[in-house]
DNA sequence: AGGGGAGTAGTTTTT
DNA sequence: CTACTCCCCT
């Protein structure tokens, strides 16, 4: 029980408190960590069984750390809790549980670019423009609907969402959301929203497995409360419906993804819905000098939305906090490196000790130049992730389609890559035949001389073989043989080996690398399934900031969203200008420059012992020199805590930017010339015991059964040609002419 | 089918 | 500035 002692009044409060709800209003660097994983050492220590206990956290990274923290203080037990992001916790129980709701077990996870380039699929089907409907913003749009629970058929029968879309000169949102949500539904995906919404769905809609949970999970603790949106938090509440017990911690003031639907209001809403609620707050800050701990209550209080709250700290008065003010961009860039040096060297720190936090993820590249020329070592977190890269996308593509056929996106990302002359024009017919026929596109791709003319149609049906091969080694053999192969026989390796420019070997190294994640995870005793189905399952969640940090000693960039949760000693908070940051799409209304603001605080309350701001007077933008005034920011701080570095002339050349080798090819994308979906809603419902029957006996006058078209009657059977076809005439849709290769047809 | 050139639009933050 | 799209040519 000793580890009690070493906490606060208000600490040890919230740690034995561990029945019924608890609300955790942590200051910034009060030990909320601390806090938490006391709690749940606590909770096992005292008999409760880690198994029942649920803990959902903001990042995988969080959850690791903190599963680490009390398996040194409890043991092994730890393990047993169930610990990780809402999204990754949640896709776990998906997957057990998908068939309940329509989904296969293996179903795809689209990431944000997946799911964009599905509306762009879309919107070329339907005809529609994508200026006026942009991808993105039709993403953020469908997204924010899916996180306050809203069905696309919810959200046609919305009259307000309706009159807002009309009157925004979008009509058919409504309409390419529900497009889009079949369409998933059929290539057995799900985006990132969904698995918020479909665990919902499934809780909603299956009390028996809403029971099941609820058993299991008697203790549930929610971190980072303040960024859940509304799906999370029914989610969560559904959950702890029968113990009550369930415990959220947060802080209002570091709410800073309200663009995201985290809403602020799920706080309130939690006191209203638990009135026996326990509170304790959090506010002393262990963290860092008086003087930061002042400065950032200086910026929070000229916020009107919040929690009354006094953070205070027992540290030293500490440093001034330094603000630079620089030229240019670039000089900013040198400004910055040079200050680091020259800390490190005066107070023998080391380069992990330093952070440099920004608004935009492009406002790293002047730091990495001057970083560089000062041979300070540096990584970036975040920005375009590993798992982002095209060529990684491809080769997981790949294995995607493998455990997903009905993948579609994947599909017409690799069909043609590398290149293997099925051009977009085919890749069109194909889809529309399969439409057409109401066969699923493997069965055209597989007869595909019924509708390709010539030695495309041999292509196709080898790229068909090869896939099927690869998904026999899949099923056999573990992820890495699995994937090794599907590298090598795709070409894709082949491919990225043969350009040697230095993007085209980067790319190589890169794949590589990929590989060799999937040899690691294979061999890693802790993996009890080495399948490359569970390989995918775990790599769709992962993000940038949750890549094991590498070992090595450097200075960390990134922008301030990802900072979230660490803390520095010294921290750089750079391009403190109008328009940046505060960013020029957040200065529309109230809550939103509020939201900013609380995002400068989150910055600042990262730093430890030393924080230094800096701005410029101009900055490159679109290629433009741009005039930049100071951030409103810099003027809320009392200036009483503030130091003006005066800085010489800089005395660093400016020296050309290097300009690498320029790829000798650009590759076209895939065009999508798929068909426009079917507008007839079919009645018909196929049999789950559906068998094909042998077409070659067919004759006029048979009357079949067809898995998508229903029952029809045989009008005519022309053998002519190379491909059979025959004439049918169904109940529901009239007569079509179906090929006989890959019509699936039952004969009665 | 696909390579290459010209023109154009876009940068906010992320599970 | 650059990544992407469109269009024309082979």
């Amino acid at each position: 029980m000793d580890y009690l002692e070493s906490l606060n009044e208000n600490q040890r409060g919230a740690v034995l408190q561990t029945e019924g709800p608890v609300m955790i209003i942590a200051g910034a660097g009060s030990g909320k960590t601390r806090v938490l994983t006391y709690r749940l050492a606590h909770l096992i220590q005292n008999g409760v069984d880690a198994f029942n206990i649920l803990s959902l956290t903001f990042t995988n990274r969080a959850a690791k750390e903190m599963q680490n923290r009390i398996q040194a203080l409890v043991g092994g037990e730890a393990k047993n809790i169930w610990m990780g992001t809402f999204h990754s916790v949640f896709s776990r129980i998906l997957r057990a549980e998908a068939g309940k709701i329509g989904y296969p077990s293996n179903f795809t996870i689209y990431d944000s670019d997946d799911s964009k380039s599905l509306i762009k699929t879309i919107l070329n089907e339907i005809q529609l423009d994508d200026k006026t409907y942009k991808p993105s913003l039709v993403h953020n749009r469908i997204s924010a609907a899916k996180n306050r629970l809203i069905s696309a058929e919810a959200y046609l029968k919305n009259p307000h969402y309706m009159a807002d879309d009309a009157a925004a000169g979008k009509p058919e949102m409504g309409r390419i959301f529900k497009l889009y949500s079949d369409r998933c539904k059929k290539a057995g995906a799900m985006d990132f929203d969904d698995l918020l919404f479909n665990t919902f769905k499934l809780f909603n809609e299956h009390i028996d497995v809403l029971n099941k949970y609820q058993n299991r999970f008697k203790y549930v603790m929610v971190d980072e409360f303040q960024d859940t949106n509304i799906a999370q938090y029914m989610i969560t509440r559904k959950l702890a419906a029968q113990n009550r017990n369930i415990c959220v911690v947060g802080d209002d003031a570091q709410s800073i993804y309200a663009f995201r639907g985290a809403d602020i209001q799920n706080i309130l809403n939690f006191e209203k819905d638990y009135p026996e609620l326990k509170v304790f707050k959090l506010e002393q800050n262990y963290r860092s000098t008086q003087t930061i701990v002042e400065a950032a209550n200086s910026i929070i209080s000229k916020n009107k939305a919040q929690l009354p709250k006094n953070v205070w700290t027992s540290n030293d008065m500490g440093n001034y906090i330094d603000l630079i003010h620089a030229g240019s961009d670039n000089e900013e860039g040198k400004l910055i490196a040079n200050a680091i040096f020259e800390a490190k060297m005066q107070h023998q720190l080391k380069h992990s000790d330093f952070a440099i936090l920004y608004r935009t993820n492009s406002q790293s590249r002047a730091f990495e130049e001057s970083l560089r020329s000062l041979n300070l070592p540096y990584k970036i977190v975040g920005g375009i992730s590993f798992y982002q890269r095209k060529e990684i996308k491809d080769l997981l593509a790949y294995f995607r389609l493998m455990m997903n056929p009905n993948d579609e996106q994947s599909l017409r990302r690799i069909i043609n890559y590398p290149k293997r002359g099925i051009g977009d024009t085919t890749v069109g017919k194909l889809f529309i035949t399969a439409d057409e026929q109401g066969a699923s596109i493997w069965d055209v791709m597989s007869h595909a001389e019924a509708v390709i003319p010539g030695k495309t149609a041999q292509i196709i049906k080898d790229f068909v073989v090869m896939l099927e091969a690869g998904k026999v080694i899949a099923n056999n053999q573990d992820a890495y043989e699995a994937a090794s192969d599907m590298a090598k026989k795709s070409g894709l390796l082949r491919e990225l080996y043969d350009d040697k420019t230095v993007e085209g070997i980067q790319r190589y190294e890169n794949v590589q690398q990929l590989l060799n994640g999937i040899k690691a995870f294979v061999d890693d005793p802790e993996k009890e399934d080495k399948s490359l189905g569970a390989f995918l399952q775990e790599v769709s969640l992962l993000t940038d900031a949750d890549s094991k940090a590498e070992d090595k000693d450097s200075i960390t960039m990134m922008t301030i969203h990802s900072a979230k949760g660490l803390e520095f000693k010294y921290v750089y908070v750079v391009g403190m200008e109008e328009d940046l940051f505060p960013s020029a799409m957040m200065m529309n209304s109230r809550a939103d420059l509020e939201e900013e603001r609380r995002l400068f605080y989150v910055a600042v309350t990262r730093a430890e012992i030393h924080l230094t701001l800096s701005h410029a007077n101009t900055r490159y933008r679109f290629g433009k020199l741009i005039d930049c005034k100071r951030s409103r920011f810099v003027e809320e701080i009392n200036p009483v805590y503030l130091k003006p570095v005066t800085t010489k002339a800089s005395f660093f050349s400016s020296k050309p930017a290097q300009t690498a080798p320029k790829e000798p090819f650009t590759r076209t994308a895939v065009k999508n010339l798929a068909p426009p979906a079917a507008k007839t809603k079919i009645k018909y419902v196929a049999p789950t015991d559906f068998k094909a029957s042998d077409t070659s006996i067919l004759a006029s006058g048979m009357k079949v059964e067809h898995p998508k078209f229903g029952f029809g009657m045989v009008k005519l059977v022309d053998s002519n040609g190379s491909d059979r076809k025959a004439i049918i005439d169904f109940e529901e849709l009239g007569e079509k002419t179906l090929i006989l290769s890959f019509a699936k047809l039952r004969i009665h």
